[in-house]
DNA sequence: CGTGATGTTGATTGCTGTCAATACGTGTGG
DNA sequence: CCACACGTATTGACAGCAATCAACATCACG
């Protein structure tokens, strides 16, 4: 692994988000975490590493995922600045992860987490909240990936990005390349381009280079991501005319 | 819903696995739940119910599933005969649930779990892997939504099911229907039906009954699982000859 | 300014969905 | 015990969405 420690000093914080009905007024056990810094591309850990660490980013995206034996692949989740990632697997990594794009980022030792969770019920609180709702978000993106079409599921990844992403809500960040998001969407990088064209097409979205969208019309392509369709429309979109 | 109290006396157990490497040599807390029978089809809890208990099958099988606004229905889980369901929501049910057999549960209240697992560390702990065990499987199924074909997919619902289910290893019951397997997999029940014809055809499976598969050729459907296919047949098998 | 990576658009193929008809099987009633 | 009927499963014909193959455009970068 390329990564570099940036600091001796350890960064301070908890990596869960703290669970704001749990009643509790306190604020979990701190724990200390190592910043690291990687350059876009770099492999953070492999498919069947052991667990060491679990990341929350500070800046930059990661990308973590699952290859086939044919070469196939799904990414599992793209973590974004603030967000955690590493628990994917109990002992081992059951995906791979990859910076997006040059990211920094602190990790915090399994051990610990695991220590502190033990000893700190609030702590415990927390990590459980997190596991429960990544397992809800998993049955979401198991809808999508099941039964939803493909310019829905661009427009469902487009609203959860700009949910996600802070600064201004209309303008959407994709670090990630076409291919990525084709791979995070089980579909084929020309028609995440095409589902992406449509939505130009018909003024839900503009253009702001390939790597930034603004959406023009966000009560649209959340139609769109239900798939209700503009009658005049229709599915044309993504047929050439 | 339909569902009868079986007895006044309570069932006595703990509804999660019991963590085996957690070096723990006690067991953990004993819960009490309450035994239910529901028949055939009868609904268990509807989306967006609140959560009150959760659920551990003792005989007959259970299917959760999503419904779209259009009605497109995605099975998130079968749970058979030893299975927990019911955690598909923090305060409300993301999940609907029916009863695919007739069927004896056992539930226990959300509340005494929670209480449980707050007093007894080796009950959380229990929980904590229960709940990770099951985000791991959500990532297994999301790869196969989203990157397996029509007849990879059926092979593994298959291997999944011959793995689950107690009794001899080679024969596997379906309790529910085609269209189940088809919301369950991302498939019409039309492409199940012409995948397991097709298993049938080369071999690999022989019919006991709509409802139950002997497996010939357990290997030749791990190779099916994976996308190995045998040279001769090809992809062929789905097409008429 | 050139060069390679990435993105878009077009043409075609093919897997899977849809519609339709038939077969099977379970359960009921005679 | 058999006949019928309904739900379920299978098979067939066809259509459509998305993948694949291919060419071109655009962008980033040296």
């Amino acid at each position: 692994m390329q990564t570099v420690s940036l600091a001796r000093s350890p960064a301070i914080g908890f990596p869960f988000p703290v669970a704001s009905r749990s009643g509790h007024t306190t604020s979990p056990a701190q724990l200390s975490g190592r910043p690291m810094r990687c350059a876009r591309g770099t492999l953070i850990y492999a498919e069947g590493d052991s667990v060491q660490d679990l990341y929350k980013v500070v800046s930059g995206s990661i990308r973590t995922y699952r290859t086939l034996s044919d070469g196939r692949r799904l990414i599992a989740s793209f973590a974004l600045p603030g967000e955690l990632f590493g628990l994917d697997g109990i002992g081992t990594h059951r995906c791979a992860a990859e910076a997006v794009t040059d990211a920094v980022m602190i990790a915090f030792a399994r051990k610990e987490i695991e220590a502190c969770v033990e000893r700190d019920p609030l702590a415990a609180k927390c990590f459980q909240m997190f596991a429960l709702e990544k397992l809800i978000s998993e049955q979401d993106r198991c809808v999508l990936l099941g039964r939803k079409t493909a310019s829905e599921r661009v427009a469902c990844f487009l609203l959860d990005l700009a949910d996600r992403s802070e600064g201004h809500p209309h303008l959407i960040d994709l670090p990630m390349s076409r291919y990525d998001i084709g791979d995070y969407l089980g579909l084929s990088t020309e028609t995440v381009s095409r589902s992406l064209t449509c939505f130009r097409k018909r003024g839900i979205l503009a253009d702001r280079g390939p790597h930034r969208v603004e959406v023009l019309d966000r009560d649209a392509l959340e139609d769109a991501a239900s798939g209700i369709e503009t009658p005049a429309t229709d599915c044309a979109c993504l047929r050439p005319v």
